[in-house]
DNA sequence: ATTATATATGAACAAGTGCTCACATGATAA
DNA sequence: TTATCATGTGAGCACTTGTTCATATATAAT
């Protein structure tokens, strides 16, 4: 019952068994610098934007940007970005460039977030 | 047939259909633009980190600190950046502050990513 | 070949982010 | 009260990020 000295955190840990428990349970660091890169990709308006046309229909440059409403630069170099993330692939066509989502699980992770964003607005 | 004129975007869109079909079925600016800062609280490494460790168990700021090798003042200002994101609770015992998650859609996102960033560790 | 169209990319720059350092606050111990 | 411990916070700063502007490339049309 000594895990928990209450009001003292003059030692090493305050609850040293809870925080060796825990140490040994979270991944190694490698993997949550690529969980957060990963996430990092998730985390700007335009590429959030890109990914959530792409989860309903593969898209060339052209209409992405119409539709979203950015420069043809500025979204070039947001689909570049999501190109090293290995997150999109392209086919072309003609003068076209079509992108598409690589993987499946992007769909289900954003749709996760959008019901955790939609019980805040209520 | 004419929604997909192939090699010709000198109109509105090269492809009006299916633009406006995606058009109206992504959500409004608004969430993307809330749904993108919830994911950028995870794009972070320090975060992830502190979010992972509280997916098991709360802790004081103090263990905390230890455990993720971060400064305590670093730690400080991420615990309130989660705070003001929503994503954490805390309660106050003598000079300790306990911090756990607040919301329980945060397992399942960052286990989501989890299992899209091992795929790539093979 | 010349022109127009579609996309990509490097440089520059403004805005944002996460850290450290110093100090403030708040609670307990002496 | 005074000292100590745990946490919070503002300022400053280095680093990152996302955009624009100009230009490059590549394909198709004239």
């Amino acid at each position: 019952m000594d895990d928990i000295k209450k009001n003292n955190c003059g030692g090493k840990f305050i609850h040293g068994k809870i925080v060796h428990q825990v140490q040994s349970s979270i991944p190694k660091d490698e993997i949550l610098y690529d969980l957060a890169d990963f996430f990092k990709m998730l985390g700007d308006t335009t590429r959030i934007k890109i990914l959530q046309v792409l989860l309903i229909s593969e898209m060339c440059v052209y209409d992405l940007a119409s539709l979203l409403n950015v420069s043809q630069s500025a979204l070039s170099h947001q689909l570049k970005t999501l190109r090293q993330a290995d997150l999109v692939k392209y086919r072309k066509e003609g003068k076209s460039v079509f992108y598409s989502l690589k993987d499946g699980h992007i769909n289900s992770i954003i749709d996760l977030g959008l019901t955790h964003i939609m019980e805040k607005f209520k």
